[in-house]
Order: structure tokens, then sequence, then C-alpha cells
RNA sequence: GUGCCCAUAGCUCAACCGGAUAGAGCACCAGCCUUCUAAGCUGGGGGUUACAGGUUCGAUUCCUGUUGGGCACACCA
């Protein structure tokens, strides 16, 4: 019989075939299949009749009999049903079910890769913290969700640059400058000169000290030694960014993380692209000169005010660079980027979009995309954690993988809707008890493993196992939940919502859990036994993968 | 005051672009280890999906308003 692995564009494309011929003229109808979340309503669901009663003016029953009459032969669907309102239910035969664990067992580490993005060159921008102090679990949110995101992409077919954007040269690294500077000198936060806006935590002075031990420094895009000279703005400046961007490119990495590129603002004026999209701005018509600034008429872009770009003093305001810089992503050939970032930048979405459409040059009106996700609170002995760079007091990414462990927190960060408020419990997820998930799923996959080790057989033999024999609910649902994972990895990559994989593998775990408890594997009758080895040794090969998408490891051991 | 995001079990969160009886975990109650890992499993109680309207065969989902929480609202970045 022909394998069939995309289960619901296979039925799908018979209900389309069924539609020509029942309603020719409603043929641009969505045909939307959905799993229904009873098992008596089958395995699939289409509630294409019901669409179609208003425009046949006829009972969906009625439609819903024409389709299934309609319906093109296929040797993987058991049988169809009407039931409720008018949804067809579908049933796949078992054969068809259990063609999974040789399908998943065949593909390894590629079972999940999907062609969705053809190759196609996408970017996600992502964490682009600036370098004046240690990443905190802000950053570590955007570094999970976006890292996550960028996983996944990837086996969704799409050809993935990370990259981390910073500015190196704005007001806040004069800050940054000044604060190692006054340290250089001895002069402590708690002394009264010490500037308002100043950077107040410790890890000032260890910049500072470094400075004048002359140490070198080296990050993932750059390498600095202190030159020990109090009065050296310039020195100091460019050894504090590169310090502090080593500190980062330590806790990311800490964390699992890795960059392809890194830009800098300050690149985008020095190799004029900011001169350059002003000047493309002006021509276009879309800017204006007023009370000594130069505007751009973003409200012809749907915002709700017009935006200055050059200041009176002669400056450019923040989003002038960052068209730029949108404009060089474009450039770099980007079908698609995607700008993950907290929800405290959402403003910069409207005008970004705004300048990039006033270039007039044919980017997509939608284009970048935009993850935004809400604050995280932290709580320690039941009390919220106040953050602020300024006083130097905060929950660094660093403390929660240390205290917590990179799996645990990358689990944490990333499981939940980029949407949603999420509230960090230190001492519930430091508690290495069962109170967190991701050892709920790790632990199934140490399970299997050790199942498998006890037995010590050949895994490729499994391959040539008779999965006829996998027939007990437990295994059903093991087989289904595999089946449904390459659909999961389209849905996370479309809605850019990496959770979903999050609760997935709760699912699947589940599903192993309770098989696990219901029977047992290593069996006299050696069909059986390779039956069912073979299909936990699938169902850890699909944990593996997806776990490998968030980020956290699968262990052979607990 | 204006804009964006959110509101689902006591707590932390799901719900496949409008589907069928809204699901998990934690906590609570009752069971399951001489067997491949009990970091597990099985069963139970717990809901007017913040509130009020509207759209239709059908709404947690879409629209309007109200309430409550978060964020952003400079010629700061």
């Amino acid at each position: 019989m022909s394998v069939v692995l995309n289960f619901k564009s296979h039925i799908s494309e018979l209900f389309a075939q069924a539609l020509r011929e029942v309603a020719p003229d409603a043929a641009q109808i969505d045909i939307l299949i959905e799993r229904p979340k009873q098992v008596s309503h089958g395995d699939y669901a289409c509630n294409l009749a019901m669409q179609l009663a208003r425009p046949l003016r006829k009972s969906p029953r009625d439609i819903a009999q024409a389709l299934i009459a309609a319906l093109p032969a296929s040797d993987v669907i058991e049988k169809v049903e009407i039931a409720g309102a008018g949804f067809i239910n579908l049933f796949l035969t078992k054969a068809a079910k259990q063609a999974i664990v040789h399908a998943v067992l065949h593909a390894g580490a590629c079972y999940g890769h999907i062609h969705l993005g053809a190759g196609r060159k996408l970017q996600v921008e992502f964490v682009s913290a600036n370098p004046t102090g240690p990443l905190h679990v802000g950053h570590g949110r955007g570094a999970a969700v976006g890292d996550c995101l960028c996983n996944v992409l990837h086996a969704a077919g799409w050809n993935v640059t990370r990259e981390f954007y910073y500015n190196d040269a704005g007001a806040q690294i004069e800050n940054l400058m000044r604060s190692v500077q006054l340290r250089c000198k001895g002069i402590t936060p708690d002394d009264p000169s010490w500037p308002e806006g100043g950077y107040r935590g410790d890890y000032i002075a260890d910049v500072a000290r470094a400075y004048m031990a002359r140490e070198t420094v080296e990050a993932d895009d750059q390498r600095t030694t202190g030159k020990g000279e109090v009065d050296d703005e310039v020195a100091i400046r460019h050894f504090a960014v590169a310090y502090l961007r080593r500190e980062q490119d330590l806790d990311l990495r800490a964390f699992n993380v890795e960059f392809d590129v890194f830009s800098l603002e300050s690149a985008l004026y020095s190799e004029g692209k900011v001169e350059e999209t002003v000047g493309r701005l002006i021509a276009s018509g879309h800017t204006y000169e007023q009370d000594d600034a130069l505007w751009l008429r973003t409200t012809d872009f749907g915002d709700d005010k017009d935006r200055v770009m050059r200041k009176t003093d002669g400056g450019y305001t923040y989003f002038v660079p960052d068209v730029a810089y949108h404009l060089e992503k474009w450039r770099r050939g980007f079908v698609r980027v995607i700008n993950e970032q907290g929800a405290d930048h959402h403003s910069t979405i409207t005008r970004v979009r705004a300048g990039l459409q006033a270039l007039d040059i044919g980017i997509p009106k939608g284009w970048p995309d935009y993850v935004l996700h809400q604050m995280v609170t932290v709580l320690k002995n039941g009390e919220e954690v106040k953050i602020s760079k300024r006083a130097g007091s905060y929950v660094t990414l660093r403390d929660l993988i240390d205290e917590v462990g990179c799996d645990a927190t990358r689990y944490f960060l990333a499981a939940r809707h980029p949407d949603s408020q999420l509230v960090f419990d230190i001492d519930l997820a430091k508690s290495k008890t069962n109170d967190n998930p991701v050892y709920y799923i790790q632990y199934a996959h140490a399970r299997i493993s050790t199942v498998l080790e006890t037995w010590g057989g050949e895994r490729l033999s499994l391959l040539q196992a008779d999965f006829g024999l996998l027939d007990s609910e437990y295994e059903t649902a093991l087989l289904q939940l595999m089946i449904d994972y390459p659909q999961v990895i389209e849905s996370a990559a479309q809605d850019l919502a990496p959770h979903l994989l999050a609760f997935y593998l709760k699912d699947l775990a589940a599903a192993f859990h309770s098989y696990y408890n219901a029977s047992r594997f290593l069996v006299d009758d050696e069909a059986v036994k390779c039956a069912r080895l073979a299909l936990i040794a699938a169902a850890a090969q699909v944990m593996s993968n997806g776990l490998a998408l968030l980020g956290v490891s699968a262990p052979e051991k607990m």
C-alpha cells in the first residue's frame, strides 16, 4: 500500500476533489481538516458540509452525504461517518497509522523536517541587548523564544540567520563609559558626585579593574586590550563595550544560544547607510521640514502622528537608523524577517514599517514580522524582584542558569505564549522536584533509553518489526501523536509560536508514561517485543527531535 | 487622556485562524512498586471562559462597550 505521511493534506485533497464535483461554484472555499478532541469522532474531521449549507441552501447532512459519495477512494481511510450537525468524521486504517513507526525510525533526526520554507532566506533578530550590563531575565525570555523559533523555522525548511543587533555609540554607551571612568578613579556610586543616570552595578567595578589591569577581552565579534589610562575615553568606551559583550556571549553560550551575525548601529552611520536612507526618504516625497526639524509623514502609513527624523540639533532620532538597518536586511535578500523583542518596544513597529513603506521600493506592508514577548516578573522568597539596571539590582540570566539549570530555564521561558506575562518563580523552578515539567519529558526519554539498553539488541533490526501488532489503545494514541508531530512544527512555524512544541512534547511524554505503566516491553514473544520496542524507540526519537528544537537535552539516564 | 497586549479551575497555563461534553500540571482526596527508572500511573472533586450586549446553524475564539492588570506614549535609545 502507498505510504501517506501527511494525512491532513491528503484528506484535504480528497475533499477538494469532492467539492469540485458537488459544488463547483464554491470551489474556492477553504477546506479545514481538524483533529477531533474525542476519539469517537474519528481521527480527522471536516466541517465543509456546514460551511456549504448557506450558499447551497441545503441541509448540512444532505451535503455531507453528497460529499462522501464524491470522495475519491483512499486506502488509508477505514470509514467515513456523518455526525452531529453535519461533521464528516474520518477514521484511518490501522495499517496507515502503524506505518508511522517505520517512517520515524527511518528518518531519525530528520523526522519532522518539512518543506514549508523551501530553503528561502529568513532572518530572526533577537536578544539585541545593548552592552551596558549583564543579560537579565527578560533577555532570557527573548533568547529562549527566539532561539527555539529559529530551530523550528529551520526544521520547517527555512534558511535561517540568527542576528544580534546592538548600539555601541549612543547616549547610554556614553553613560557606561563615564561610569567605568569614575570607577577607575576610585569613585563609587555612593559618592555624592556620582551622576544621576550612572550605572551603579558592581560589574562596573569589574570592568574598571580589568581595564586598569590592561586585560585582553575577546567577544564573539570583537577583541580589545585595556589601556589602563583613566583619561582615554575612547579606549574606555571600547573596552567596556567589548568586556560586556563578552560577558553576554558567555551567558548566551551557557544558555545554548549562538548567533550567526552581529550588527552594530555605529556601522550604519560610518558606512553612510543612515544618510542614504534619509536621502531616499526625502526623495520619495514623504518628508517635510517644520520647526527646524525634518519630519517623516508616518501618518500616511497608519501612525497616529508624524515623527521627527532629524532633530533641531542635527542628530537623528532612533528610528532612522532602525529603518536604515531594515533596508539593509531587505537588501541582504531575506524574504522574511522576524524581530523578537520585549513588548516595551512595540511602538517601533509602526515607525519602522512606515519608514520602509515610505522608501517606496516594493517592501511588503507587513514586513518585517514581530514577535513581542510580555514582561517577566521574577519571584524570589515569595516576593517580586524589581529589575533596575541603574540600581544594579536584578536577576540575571546567569543567576537563573546557575540556580535552575539551562534545560529548565529554557523550557520555562519558551513554554508559554509570548503574549502573556510570565511569572518566573525561582524557588519553584529551583526545587529539583517533579514540579518541573521539563523533567517529565526528559524522564520519558530516559526510561525508553533504559529499556532499549536492557534489551541490548540491534536497533536497526526494529525496522523489520511487525507493526501490525501495535493495536492497543495506548499504542494507537502514541502512533497518532507521532503522526501529528510534523503538523506541530508547521503550526509553530506559521504562527511563530514555539510554545506549541513544548505542549506537544508534554502530551507525547504523557502518552508514553501511560503506556509504560500499562504494559511491559521486554516480553517473551519475540514479535510482540520487537513491535513494542520499535514503537517506543520511535517515540524516543520524536522526543529527542522536539527537545533539540527547544534547546533542551534528551538524557539517556536520570 | 491616546494606542498596543492580556483576563479561562484555588495557583501556573493550553485549547489546532468559529466547531461536537473547554483540557493539562501543581494543590486536595482515594488507590498502584519482589517486574524495563514511583522524577511515574489510575480514579475523584473543582468552570456562567472578568462583566454586558451583538454577529450565526454554533463564540473562550470575531465586533462594541464596561471593569481590572501590563507596556508604550519626548526633537530619549
